[in-house]
DNA sequence: AGCATTTGTTAGTTATGTCTAACAATGTTA
DNA sequence: TAACATTGTTAGACATAACTAACAAATGCT
């Protein structure tokens, strides 16, 4: 798989620009500087100086005052930041059966400090409780049956 | 449970000296600067500037070359740290079955960011797991034949 | 007691990553 | 096209949290 490669020599913040340039281009065909400073709840320079440092490290393109580009191992880490927040948010929601935004927000944070083999974990652990098979009742109904009753399903 | 009262205005850095002051106190009856410096993999200067830093927070007791103690809120907030890092621990090691070491490294990341009601539902899955009913096999164990097999148990 | 070692502190540097204020380029529109 | 509004950039400040080097206190040993 070699997701190693993709890991950990980007900090929480530059993987928040990444992300919001890949969203931002998915919704609006171009991200723009006001744009991600919107997303990210930050201001216009904090996003420019961003831009240069991701730059230098070839993860996007971009010249004084034109649009903003990821280049492709910036959209590799995009994507994989992406994934895995994808991942955390299912997990956060359809097992945990947590408020959207309470998921939304935790799986923005998880997403930057979780090691690749947890998170595989977790996937499977999606998978697993998923792919009940017909007979029984699925974990995730006794489960929410549990949080409420504080006792099994008979 | 009025949880809220102890979160977040601490700074991970902050929580993380907070916690080792805590553990070194079970451990040996005192913490010293040498010891939370090796402990957190900091230098002791980092260690001797956080200190103060509590100091002025009100979360510790310390003076120049003197012992150092947590104070009643301080002691408060390393236990509720010290309690998310078991939970997610025992999340990571007993039901997704993660080895010791990338157990430790992420509960040791997430402690600082999950929010108190994700740790609450971690902590309700982990009893809501354990508590299978005798007839049934352990969901745990049914995870874990599926992440070897790739499939249901019969 | 006196010296050496260990432990702790101070001062000052560095790296991130944010911010505000001021300025510059771009775009809009009358 | 000139004026204005929007957008983006630069410069410089600030906070956090680490570091090294140099110094000071405490401890241990003979």
């Amino acid at each position: 798989m070699l997701k190693q490669q993709v890991e950990r020599q980007n900090t929480p913040s530059m993987e928040d620009y990444l992300k919001a340039i890949a969203m931002l281009r998915n919704e609006n065909k171009v991200a723009r500087v006001s744009q991600i400073s919107q997303k990210l709840k930050v201001k216009m320079p904090s996003v420019t100086s961003a831009l240069k440092k991701l730059s230098d490290k070839k993860l996007v393109l971009h010249q004084k005052y034109g649009y903003i580009e990821l280049t492709t191992r910036g959209d590799k880490v995009a994507k994989d930041i992406i994934h895995r927040h994808e991942a955390l948010n299912r997990f956060f929601t359809e097992i945990l059966d947590i408020e959207k935004e309470t998921a939304e927000a935790d799986a923005c944070k998880i997403e930057h400090v979780i090691s690749q083999l947890s998170l595989e974990r977790v996937t499977k652990f999606i998978e697993f409780i998923e792919a009940c098979p017909p007979g029984e009742t699925k974990f995730s109904k006794k489960y929410k049956y549990y949080l409420e009753h504080g006792e099994y399903p008979e």
